[in-house]
DNA sequence: AGGGCTAGTTTTGCATACAAAATACTTTTG
DNA sequence: CAAAAGTATTTTGTATGCAAAACTAGCCCT
């Protein structure tokens, strides 16, 4: 029985947390930059002290590296850091996948399929930013199906670090027909609730998107300077 | 090229944050049990400002848990989030011994191996806090051989989170004889590069240890209530 | 002109102050 | 006597203050 008026305002430092982090993930905030606490206290209308807090949180998910002394910056990942990542984030969608294909329920899958033709659908118009709200929906929905909030969580931590990568917009004709192709062995693998074939289908699938990212940094495409503060 | 007189002195927030993630996890602290700041700040002789950044960072790594206006409580897992938590934990270590297997070097593994021969030592001297503190050892160089930082760091952050079970000093002669078994099994997939065997082999192994756990709970050995605040 | 030193400014880190919410306690009333 | 209501106390959340460290910039000196 909740509050009638629940409009629940968590606190301070949730909100600013949120929206520091949505503000890095989306690029607002380029790798590296530092965070000018009196600034963003300008900005978002607070004081230091929840400012702060939101700040150690970002930093315990890696989202922003303190500086003792010297405040914080936006994460920077080298070369190394993208790939490590890239691993984990592989075998975390790999169990993921395993999981979601054993606990799957008909209406999820169904669902997926749904989302999966308007992805083909979004893919067929060129519609770019169509396609990967509607990928990140799908591979929610494989994480939802595995029925595990503690490997969601930790994807979903995990997988925050890549995005200030900002990637996205770089996916060439070729890569995304293939990428189209993969998402329909997905979509059969579950529906064949073949767990072990859907793990490893993920986790090829990202570490070919791993090694297109870093032949992206490789190329300078992908505005990621090297760590310069080694 | 450091500092020669390079006492670092790490900020207090986070000395109070590895102070308090101690507590926690050495059972200190039981799960469940509030954080009162004003007492906190007597005892660790600071300030509210770098305890409650220090209890944020420990939220977001998910070993405690803020309820609104109301503080911070140490992380209560009920059963489901042990079940899950020890399926992330498996792929996890699963995904290590993958790597490991591929990227160990025969001084790592020599060391791993006379570590095991160690461990052999204190199990036949039924010296359970010694095979702890090797198993823990072994763990981590098996994680180091793995040249995944991220990796290793997600898995420390997600471990920790089931230490405050404190399910060690539980665990009878038949389980521990088996455990040593699959240990040397380790050792030898280790040595033939069985990245694949090593894996599934430690699966098994987190997967097993998950039900015991579970059992324990069940069986109200575990001083782990059930979530009261539902 | 360039490098290093020093004064001034900014910025971070920690402590404290104050308000609002929650908890505990007391009192009152049915 | 119990339940409810009102009051006091504690505790949390946020803002602000102050000191130390880091940056900036100007100056002096070689």
């Amino acid at each position: 029985m909740n509050n009638i008026v629940s409009i629940p305002r968590q606190s301070l430092h949730q909100e600013v947390a949120n929206r520091l982090r949505q503000r890095i993930i989306e690029g607002d905030m380029a790798p590296g930059a530092k965070l000018n606490e009196r600034e963003l206290c300008e900005v978002m209308n607070v004081s230091r002290t929840p400012l702060r807090e939101a700040i150690k949180m970002l930093a315990a998910e890696g989202l922003v590296e303190l500086l003792p002394t010297r405040g914080a910056v936006v994460a920077q990942l080298d070369e190394q850091d993208v790939i490590d990542t890239f691993e984990v984030i592989a075998g975390l969608e790999g169990l993921s996948g395993e999981l979601a294909a054993q606990r799957i329920t008909d209406e999820e899958l169904a669902e997926i399929r749904a989302l999966h033709f308007e992805m083909c659908a979004a893919h067929a118009r060129r519609d770019l930013p169509t396609y990967y709200r509607l990928n990140a929906a799908i591979h929610e929905r494989i994480n939802a199906a595995a029925r595990n909030p503690v490997l969601a969580q930790t994807w979903r931590t995990v997988n925050a670090r890549l995005q200030v990568l900002r990637f996205r917009s770089n996916l060439d004709g070729t890569k995304w027909d293939q990428a189209l192709q993969e998402h329909e062995q997905m979509v059969d693998m579950l529906a064949r609730r073949d767990a072990d074939g859907l793990s490893k289908l993920l986790v090829r699938h990202l570490l070919v998107k791993r090694d297109t990212v870093i032949d992206l940094m490789r190329s300078g495409r992908l505005h990621q300077p090297t760590k310069e503060n080694a």
